[in-house]
DNA sequence: GGAAATTAATCAATCGTTTGATTAATTTTG
DNA sequence: CAAAATTAATCAAACGATTGATTAATTTCC
């Protein structure tokens, strides 16, 4: 019975991630939150001290949870090609497996209210392309990759990623398929990284 | 003052079409959608039956646009790529010249809700899927494109657009940029267009 | 005069939040 | 150690405000 103790502050976190990506911030209600979690409605404003509360703890959580992830691959004493395509898997990875997750991130960043999370989103995604523009810019630097515009060649990995997994149906004609399945999933996966390393393969060491 | 007829109408679907891309649907209010469009609040029940009445309305006018935008390019008589090049030119226009409408898009289609606006959404892009996916196989049927995972392309070329749309701030090195101001959006549009036209050149028809 | 357009007023439902009270757990005190 | 005091956690109920929608009366226009 003791160790049976429910930890309702995090059962009302998981409940409101679960429902925000779902149903989005504003289609989300307290009511909903507090049914979903099991824990009375007041414990929201209890704990958080308001629906706005919750989404921030949300997305700081999650936000710190990323920052520590791709840190390592670029201190690597690897080619610069070898680093972006660590780092193209680890991206295509971290997005896949958390897809709920980054389509309610996408959607918070195309609102043009709430500005307090648009700007933490934007800083969270601003270090992933740090990471990318500093590895790729290294790369034409010592001469292994043609010069480029990187910053739209970012766009296009990042932009490949989110699309895969907001517009599913557009890369699966096959019906069927689903995201959710784990196994369609790790196709999915593999097919978007080998795409993208192909992609960047051939645009960015082809001599011409 | 007869000149003066206003539209209540179409002033409505203006005002909420605004309105939706700014807060978003559940962020939108009628009551709003009537105040900024000078309208009574039940003009809105009277013209559209419902709000989602409002939305589908605008996206049923919207999507009737795009789809007589794009259908001449195919039939002209020149080579794939040139087909291609073409198509992105036509698609980061039309895309950069309605963001906020592109950005309510994608909104709702990252939303599990609302599965009739999903559809709707969905079989618009679709037609522009297909349109790409048509050219870049009869590239590779006729030997001028190399064999590639064709959907995963028409993702990146779509997904770098949206990128660039819904966060602009990660294409732009120098900051102060402003999709809003003319001038500015002039130069990212070209510098998107220059870019989706050399990597899909080079992608597709490098000899390897 | 009659159909269409427009209005103010109102509806029940739901929103996020707050309240006062109660129970469970912990700390303080004698 | 145990009684008292304090804090933390939880609850049902209700708050005022706002939601989308509807009514019925009025105005506009042909």
């Amino acid at each position: 019975m003791k160790t049976e103790k429910v930890d309702k502050r995090q059962a009302i976190l998981d409940a409101a991630e679960k429902l925000f990506c779902e149903t989005g911030y504003e289609g989300t209600s307290t009511r909903q939150i507090a049914k979903e979690s099991g824990a009375n409605m007041a414990m929201i404003n209890y704990y958080f001290g308001s629906k706005e509360g919750v989404f921030v703890e949300i997305m700081n959580e999650r936000i710190a949870g990323f920052a520590s992830q791709l840190k390592i691959i670029n201190e690597d004493k690897i080619s610069a090609l070898e680093k972006l395509h660590r780092v193209i898997e680890g991206y295509v990875n971290r997005i896949m497996n958390n897809t709920a997750f980054h389509k309610m991130m996408h959607r918070e960043l195309s609102l043009t209210q709430r500005p307090e999370m648009y700007d933490k989103i934007k800083d969270a995604m601003s270090h992933n392309m740090q990471l990318i523009d500093r590895i790729i810019t290294d790369g034409i630097e010592d001469g292994s990759f043609n010069k480029v515009d990187v910053r739209m060649v970012i766009a296009t990995i990042m932009g490949t990623v989110t699309n895969i997994v907001i517009a599913p149906h557009k890369v699966i004609s096959c019906s069927g398929f689903d995201l959710n399945n784990p196994k369609d999933k790790k196709i999915i996966k593999e097919r978007a990284i080998a795409h993208l390393q192909d992609l960047t393969t051939v645009y960015l060491t082809t001599k011409r």
